[in-house]
DNA sequence: CGGATTGTTGATTACTTTCAACAATGGTGG
DNA sequence: CCACCATTGTTGAAAGTAATCAACAATCCG
């Protein structure tokens, strides 16, 4: 496993990828940020592959943005099986909670660069920054609509159609191009609810039916978004 | 169907319950609400049975509180199939929206009351009115916290396992007597992604497992807390 | 008293998990 | 550079769970 890496230093998969065009998370976001958007922040932290970002239980201090890689949040039921609430790209925020501890704990599903933002900061902003406490009720909501849409998908959906939803919404921005998928297929199950063989049969049989092409484990192409879509129900 | 009802007329149904105890989902929050926690309401609105709050697509122009009965927030798949985001009991928010239209719709489970509170009025008062915003984000974060366990609950666990944590939550105020289901199995089987079938026969598996009494079909005593909360998983 | 709605139970089917073997990939050290 | 080993992914067969189809019971209402 590669050491933590500091904010400027190459991503150690990268270069994997050196003939091909990166994958999409790992593009940091390209406009400046806007400023006063969130200030307090803090510089950027580095987090290598599968490395803790902070844990279920641990102060709540900061709120996080991505700015490079993937992160999941996940949890674990009392029979230790691994719950994953969500996968945070580029550009996204995690971190929100209603206490003083963390919920949930998160994690580095690629190397990754996230910016903490102070909570207290944002959290108290009203007064002297509205624009701010706006932007953290943004946020907040913008997760509350993904969570209920993975309820939804979690409480209604076949494997066939949680795993057309999945590459939908991995895919939504690159049109056309093949997917590299960050995560692993222990990953993509426990955000649907399914075992990594019913994904991997699942994937097998997307292929067969004509609606995507499995280049590689983590290389899927989007041959028919249309044909997803029907199967995603 | 009963006709909507005014704020001050009676609840149809609770003439059936006249030798009992009220059940506790009819019960108006008992304490005068604190002035200045949400300012900008409106008058209580009443709704009959199964009528609908808002639906689907509609302006959001208000959160609502919800003074007596019970509230189901739902949405519908493409393929006509429901699924039940969450259940509102007396003293609950619900109606958050990040866009201008409600993303799901609100049906009013049992004749309901509820307090429609101006968008606009407490969404952007953070200049004016500080504690407002908290509170606003706090209703939010809560509504994220719920989203979140219901999740894992549906992308992890058997048929078993939900009707406990079920139960559990329902009953998790009224310690050891019996509880007033006020929706039916099919609200049921929405919410926990199951058909009410199998909510049906796993209810009777429960009952002959000892860990509650079927008293009738909306009537259920928790014989065993310890049992449910193991069998939950 | 019907008729409609809601809930229960049984038999069968369909889907996902589990258990198991094997293939592919990536990293390490000789 | 290649052999080796650990990790990750695929596929098959059997078992288990929930859905579906179907019949019937209970309750509610006019």
């Amino acid at each position: 496993m590669s050491a933590a890496l500091t904010v400027k230093s190459e991503f150690s998969r990268e270069t994997q990828f050196v003939r091909q065009a990166p994958p999409v998370w790992l593009v940091r976001e390209q406009a400046a940020p806007r400023r006063a958007e969130l200030a307090h922040h803090l510089p950027p932290m580095s987090f290598a592959q599968d490395s803790g970002i902070f844990a279920e239980g641990d102060a709540a201090r900061y709120f996080y943005k991505v700015v490079g890689g993937v992160v999941r949040s996940c949890r674990f039921s009392q029979d230790g099986r691994r719950h994953i609430d969500a996968f945070y790209k580029v550009g996204e925020m995690f971190g929100f909670e209603l206490g003083a501890v963390h919920e949930l704990s998160a994690e580095a599903v690629t190397d990754c660069v996230v910016i903490p933002l102070r909570r207290q900061g944002v959290e108290l902003a009203g007064a002297q920054d509205e624009t701010s406490a706006m932007q953290l009720y943004t946020y907040a909501m913008q997760s509350l609509t993904r969570a209920r849409a993975h309820s939804q998908l979690l409480g209604r959906c076949s494997a066939v159609q949680k795993l057309a939803s999945f590459l939908l919404e991995l895919s939504a921005d690159k049109q056309g191009q093949a997917i590299e998928l960050p995560m692993t297929r222990q990953d993509i199950g426990d955000y649907l609810g399914l075992t990594i063989e019913t994904v991997s049969r699942t994937l097998s049989q997307l292929e067969k039916d004509g609606a995507i092409t499995l280049q590689a484990a983590r290389r899927i192409s989007i041959k028919s978004r249309a044909a997803l879509a029907d199967l995603k129900g």
